[in-house]
DNA sequence: CTTTTGACTACGG
DNA sequence: TCCGTAGCCAAAA
């Protein structure tokens, strides 16, 4: 993991509006890198900054990446009810939480 | 050099 | 829907 690579999907997901969820692996489609959604779990895992809004990235499944019984799981669920996701039976419905960021947004990472 | 390891994913059954 | 199974691919062991 090169630095830029997870200064990339940092970016990546600073960008993620609130209201909305994006996958491991959309993330990494974005930050130029397909073929890489362990690397954005990894990238979260170890970047715990205060402006990083983590809990938007899970599965593309719409199931969060934790254990349902873990603590871990209920703070990301109670950070994405305060975005006004709502995460129903294990899962945030992803057609219509899911992130579709415009030409415009996508563009705007050129220096890509 | 090989094997293992992931906050993953697509596909079947 | 829920599982197991292959793929995935760079980093660490």
């Amino acid at each position: 993991m090169s630095n830029l690579s997870a200064k990339r999907i940092l970016t990546i997901v600073k960008s993620i509006p609130k209201g909305s969820v994006a996958s491991y692996g959309q993330v990494a489609d974005l930050a130029g890198l397909p073929g890489r959604a362990r690397l954005v779990g990894k990238v979260l895992k170890e970047n715990s900054e205060k402006d990083l809004p983590w809990h938007r990235v899970i599965r593309a499944s719409g199931q969060l990446a934790f254990d349902e019984a873990s603590t871990v799981f209920k703070q990301q669920r109670k950070l994405l009810a305060n975005d006004g996701v709502t995460v129903c039976n294990r899962r945030v419905d992803m057609s219509l939480f899911q992130w579709k960021p415009s030409l415009e947004e996508v563009l705007h990472q050129l220096p890509f």
